[in-house]
DNA sequence: ACTAGATTCGAACGAACGTTCGAATCAGGC
DNA sequence: GCCTGATTCGAACGTTCGTTCGAATCTAGT
């Protein structure tokens, strides 16, 4: 649980990883796991066969099977590692800010920042959000699960602070379209950076979710 | 060009079809693509195989083959067909409307309609959007490109109209980006009908587009 | 009833898939 | 320099993949 590359495997039950070689392990397999984000990006879950992993990270097809014991589990990896990287620092930015307005200002960049440097992590992530089963798949709904409900507090807390009128659920749902569908079209050569970006979504969004009904309080 | 659905196979070379047999071939590969369409909705391009859509369609592996050459065609003819529809939907609903914001809430609500009434071919529309290649795939570009450029269009008038400042590119993205995200949340037993959803969205987007920045003319 | 073309199917093709196994190689502490 | 466990690999496993082929079966016009 504290850091979300260990456990990847309990290096076989014969003999426990050394602490020197654990950290060895988990650089080799942060190595690997960015690879395979770039072909998992590049050619869908499905679509990726084992030895384009094998090739793209320049290990032999058995060898990646000693860092990993399935494709499906690498897959886990990256997609628990992305989001928990992603929930982490958006909490750490929400610390002390209280204006609600701000805080989703803050929700939305950062969002947008981690989506734009890490553009292939975060396809793999929404993308291929259907590809887990069973327990790899509610593992990472889970962390999703508390994203989205971040997100509804810092709307609801808006909504009752301004008094506003609007449904939470498709205002959450609809913020996330905006920002997620980023994958299928921004091109680093021709859009403007994230900044850029999360200033003008946020304000296209928080302008349609508070002009209108605001009845008490307005700004 | 006519009817999407022929030319799905110029019924080999050594005889043509017949003009009574060829309305009951079109029938015919109508049920196996709507078939076919589930089938991908569940399992994804790559991950729905031959012998899937052989059984939900209750037809031989190899009988497929008489009504199209591929997997790779069946899903162009599954998104060739459902676009080339929504587009003509579209174009039929514009006819006598000048309003741009008027224009603007019928694009949504006919994008909306026909997603949550069609939810299985939406999906792989947009979901399975990087799955055809060369041909097939900018065949499916073209239209898009098209459906893309309306929208803007109507940004565009409504921008001068209104003489409003804003990315038209980005709004129409994350507009986009709003409808089509629906394919990843929706619940028919839980949420709103089309008219409705189309409703909200069409208020956050506008509202979000249209205040703020007006100088003259507003309403 | 016969026929010719439209439609369907069982069986098989070679290729590619994810995964495994045992042996070879490597690295670091003695 | 040796030994032990960590790491890597070639080769192969059985399965499933998309597609093909020729024969069988339908269907409709005569």
């Amino acid at each position: 649980m504290a850091s979300p590359l260990t456990a990847a495997r309990v290096p076989t039950r014969r003999h426990r990883a050394a602490p020197v070689s654990a950290t060895r392990f988990d650089r080799r397999l942060a190595q690997i796991i960015n690879h395979a984000t770039d072909v998992f990006c590049k050619k869908g879950y499905e679509g990726a066969s084992m030895r384009d992993l094998s090739r793209a990270s320049g290990m032999s097809l058995a060898g990646l099977y000693y860092y990993f014991e399935s494709k499906e589990r690498l897959l886990f990896l990256i997609q628990k590692h992305t989001f928990t990287t992603i929930v982490q620092r958006l909490k750490s930015r929400l610390e002390g800010v209280s204006d609600p307005e701000q805080q989703i200002r803050i929700f939305i960049l950062n969002h947008l920042e981690y989506f734009l440097a890490n553009p292939a992590s975060m396809k793999v992530l929404t993308h291929e959000a259907e590809a887990l089963k069973n327990g790899f798949a509610s593992e990472v709904a889970a962390i999703k699960r508390e994203y989205y409900r971040i997100c509804v507090s810092l709307l609801d807390e808006l909504k009752t602070d301004r008094a506003l009128q609007f449904s939470t659920r498709i205002a959450v749902l609809s913020l996330f379209g905006m920002m997620n569908w980023i994958y299928t079209w921004h091109n680093p050569r021709v859009d403007a950076d994230a900044e850029q970006l999360a200033s003008e979504m946020s304000d296209i969004f928080l302008r349609g979710v508070m002009t209108g009904t605001r009845t008490r309080n307005g700004r």
